[in-house]
DNA sequence: GGGGTCGTTGGGACCGGTTCCACAGCAAGC
DNA sequence: GCTTGCTGTGGAACCGGTCCCAACGACCCC
């Protein structure tokens, strides 16, 4: 069924390592031969077998992206980014979602393999030592996105200073009671950016000589609905807060139903921020910071092809810029709030 | 520097064919050997080459998948549907996310090769016939999901019942002037299921005698942006309905957040219905119709590899059962509103 | 005891490319 | 005129598997 190298070199009546140098752009090749080898493949319509170039060059042009939570607008975006950026580069993208810790072992063992892809890019989820030593070992180039660990390349986003700038926006329109609502960590399958924004809320609330407590931090699974029973308990203590930082907009989402349905008003009587500025935040109104998302795969991809071509580019650990994103779910502390 | 079958032969002592043999559970291998041949592959951590393989069995044990819109919920759904059942299967599955039409021709002209896929997985594309005829003399199989080809087998949901089902809702509710919301078509880049809900819509009215004329009925990008300034005029023109139906979850959050921008009460001023069931749409309170998403990637995969298997299976459209999920969006119609 | 059958095994050919080596042909140099 | 060097080219060897064929030994039967 398919046109072969043979049938080129026989139909163009060359040897078939000739051929080879054609397509490959070699320069020995006589310009008239060079012709009729070209010739004979478009006659043919001929494609080289991937397969088969990728076993003698021993190499794959493939990358593989190992990702928890496939259903999280901002897993996706992210993804969406990589795609494109491995397209316009000729690379396959093989994509393996996480969501068992016996899924992800059964990844980071059989995957690691240089003879199955030619890169790694591992998104929300730090490697073990046991797995980077795997990783090490297999001599596969790999980088790290949204996770962390102290001697791999990785992209980041300044999740410290987020959680700081909705924080500090939050004090400078007068809150002084300000919660957060995170992630609980879920440390053997994947990583929680959420930790990191939470020591941003806390170094503004220090900075501003402000009372973070304990029972105004609340941590628990990444869904609207356990954030709208937290908001709702918070919301009805007898000093509710009169701001809510929330590690996502998803989390916000659910805070802000809370607020809702308990006749709360947002932002008059509670300000809200979120985390990610999804789709979603925009509907919402939310005030929320936004990370580059889309950028951050492009920019793995960059640095991971400039890995496998050899050329080492940037610094182990690339921070990402990140905005505040003003809309309507904050406003002003209400004077009564100013006492803390 | 990876283990060969050769390295694996020597070490057991025996040849090549043997570990082969050993390796695809054939029957004609003495327990004894077998057993040698095991022990040497546990101990050299042989792991057979993939390529190698793939280039002898002229198979290569991956999907691809092509989809418009990574962007939207729904497909990324689908998408977590064909990576599970795929990865059980032992296969790979690639992803070509068509954000373009020039992409999209530039895939489906070099894609639809056996030596590079095995099948191929198109979600919300319809193809053209020359599209089909190239796929067809590759010879790969390939199934749609919520796509149309007369002669394709394909995945599809239930979309004119699921129209119906939500104006049924409404109309049962007491609601008399309902309102469409949809996607434009976007004929060359995708398909868009929301031209069949709108025949829904229509054959409901119909039944009930009730009238939808055109100026009820707006077609714009798949947005919330667009679909809350569609909302905004619809409900403040002289004749505002009581009721509209949305395409989908995300246009519907836009009417919604149209409505509260109006001070229109929802659901005692204005009935809304969404379509897919996205997360979203339990945060909103948002009735909606369920289509089964990450089933259909499952299922599309299984046709698939039947297919691939040479197990015909199934019918060439297999159509999947919807849900009406009632939630706070929508109310028994103020008893102003039963003129029409 | 010789021949036939069967289960088991080794290894060559092959999949479709790339790479390298050897060699042909020609121009330049002495 | 013969060596030297360079360009262009054919084809063998190789990548790491699978498959098939031939061969070998054990066993059985006549």
């Amino acid at each position: 069924m398919g046109v072969t190298i043979a049938d080129v070199a026989r139909l163009a009546g060359v040897g078939r390592g000739t051929v080879s140098r054609v397509l490959n752009e070699r320069t020995n090749v006589d310009p008239a031969t060079r012709a009729r080898v070209l010739a004979a493949i478009a006659e043919l319509d001929f494609v080289p077998n991937a397969t088969a170039r990728r076993l003698t060059l021993r190499r794959t042009q493939t990358v593989a992206v190992i990702l928890p939570f496939l259903t999280r607008p901002a897993s996706v975006e992210r993804l969406r980014g990589m795609e494109a950026a491995l397209v316009a580069a000729g690379y396959d993208l093989i994509v393996f979602n996480i969501e068992t810790v016996e899924r992800r072992d059964v990844v980071f063992r059989d995957l690691p393999r240089p003879e199955r892809v030619d890169g790694l890019i591992i998104v929300s989820l730090s490697p073990r030592d046991a797995e980077l030593e795997r990783i090490q070992r297999s001599g596969l180039p790999a980088i790290l996105v949204d996770a962390h660990h102290r001697s791999m390349a990785r992209i980041v986003a300044a999740d410290v200073l987020g959680g700081r700038l909705a924080t500090e926006h939050l004090i400078g329109l007068g809150h002084r009671r300000i919660a957060f609502i995170g992630d609980v960590p879920r440390t053997p399958l994947a990583f929680t950016s959420s930790r990191l924004r939470l020591t941003g809320v806390r170094r503004a609330m220090a900075a501003a000589s402000l009372d973070l407590p304990s029972d105004r931090i609340a941590l628990s699974d990444h869904s609207a609905e356990r954030a709208a029973e937290i908001g709702t308990t918070m919301l009805t203590s007898r000093h509710p807060p009169s701001a809510i930082v929330c590690a996502s907009d998803t989390q916000a989402a659910g805070v802000l139903a809370a607020a809702a349905a308990l006749g709360v008003a947002v932002p008059d009587e509670l300000s809200v921020t979120g985390y990610d500025d999804l789709e979603l935040a925009g509907h919402l109104g939310l005030t929320t910071i936004r990370q580059p998302l889309y950028e951050s795969g492009v920019r793995a991809v960059e640095r991971l092809l400039g890995m496998i071509g050899g050329t080492a580019t940037g610094p182990l650990r690339e921070v990402q810029a990140i905005h505040l994103i003003t809309r309507r779910s904050t406003a002003v502390a209400r004077s009564g709030d100013a006492r803390r």
